[in-house]
DNA sequence: GCTTGAATTGAACGGGTGTTCAGTGAAAAT
DNA sequence: ATTTTCACTGAACACCCGTTCAATTCAAGC
């Protein structure tokens, strides 16, 4: 019967993945070394290596399941009723679900160029499946008459980037709550897309 | 008579600052070495030094020279009108300014880790003096009654995050003009600040 | 044509990089 | 109690890093 690894030290595997995270997030992808996560684990640096085949597996392993979780997260969500209404659901679980996850978003937007070729396609196929969820709502309500937006593609646009701006600035315990952070930015956000307030 | 640097390669002085900040921009600060750079100069590693302090220099000076120049161009602007008139010349303006530097502007977004603390420092006051601007447009907006924005601060981060995200996808030649794109923005900022259109 | 002086080279410095792998030692299985 | 297993170490590999500086080279001034 075969030992789970890491029963002698009891570090790897999941600690691997959050510490490569973290420092990812603080440091860059570039300027943290195996070495450097191998100290924080506990561990030596080629210990690191049953744990994951290499340094760029780190990196895109983050990136591709937060991706996957972003996702998977929206679709169990579903939400029903006219466009303004899940866009309203949209930028809300947008800011919550972001701002849940500060140090994997900003690996997502900042690391996307420490990516080899084959693994940047593969998480901007995921990115732009999120995008086409709110790109989706825009044309409904377009088509229900409930919102106007000038050109549905540049406002998906506009929407993503000042919904994900929010996490450069956020941090729970400010001069807002979340929940009135959301409040401000869904009036922002329905406003811009032209729906009747 | 002191011969001017550079007369012998005739390569260095800006040609260095040019190279550097397109190299960063394409592989990241961290991913660039100054032999890569020496190389694209057409010069040997040691050679640089005669024209930075550092690599950091480098990366500073940058950023810097890019900030200033955003805020000299903003001052020689200088709208008139009602708030609505001026928040469209700081969208239009922001747009094209951007548009123009798209790599001096990805450093500045993507490289503010790699600066020193000092460093660091020196480039967020130039950046939130600009970003006082439009703060201080959306203020005006709201005295005169022109315009309705939630919470000023949050109005000022997302509508900057807004414009700011049109260097993420805008090409030159692409299916819309930059023109076209200043006025869909225009309208959707404008509406987001509750502007009467 | 010679001297001067500075722009540039190229080697060296001390250190860091990702990754591999023979060897170790302790826990699990018998 | 012994054997087996395998997580882990630590050294090595080949290479790259930013930076320094004595030596070289070449254009300008005389």
């Amino acid at each position: 019967m075969a030992r789970k690894p890491g029963s002698r030290a009891e570090i790897t595997g999941p600690k691997l993945r959050e510490t490569a995270l973290r420092l990812f997030a603080r440091d860059g992808y570039a300027a943290v070394s195996m070495r450097q996560i191998a100290a924080e684990v506990g561990v030596q640096a080629g210990a690191l290596y049953l744990y994951t085949a290499d340094k760029q597996s780190l990196l895109f392993d983050a990136m591709s399941d937060h991706m996957e979780a972003l996702l998977a997260a929206w679709q169990a969500e579903a939400p029903q009723g006219d466009a303004p209404a899940r866009l309203e659901h949209f930028a809300r679980f947008h800011i919550r679900f972001h701002a849940a996850r500060a140090d994997a978003v900003f690996i997502a937007y900042m690391e996307l160029r420490n990516l080899t070729p084959e693994n940047f396609a593969r998480i901007e196929t995921l990115r732009s499946r999120y995008e086409a969820e709110l790109e989706g709502i825009l044309r409904a309500g377009q088509d229900e008459g409930t919102l106007t937006v000038p050109d549905i593609k540049l406002a998906t646009m506009a929407l993503i980037a000042m919904l994900t701006g929010v996490n450069t600035w956020f941090r729970e315990g400010g001069r807002l709550s979340r929940d009135r952070v959301e409040d401000i930015y869904v009036d922002m956000v329905l406003k811009a897309a032209g729906a009747r307030i």
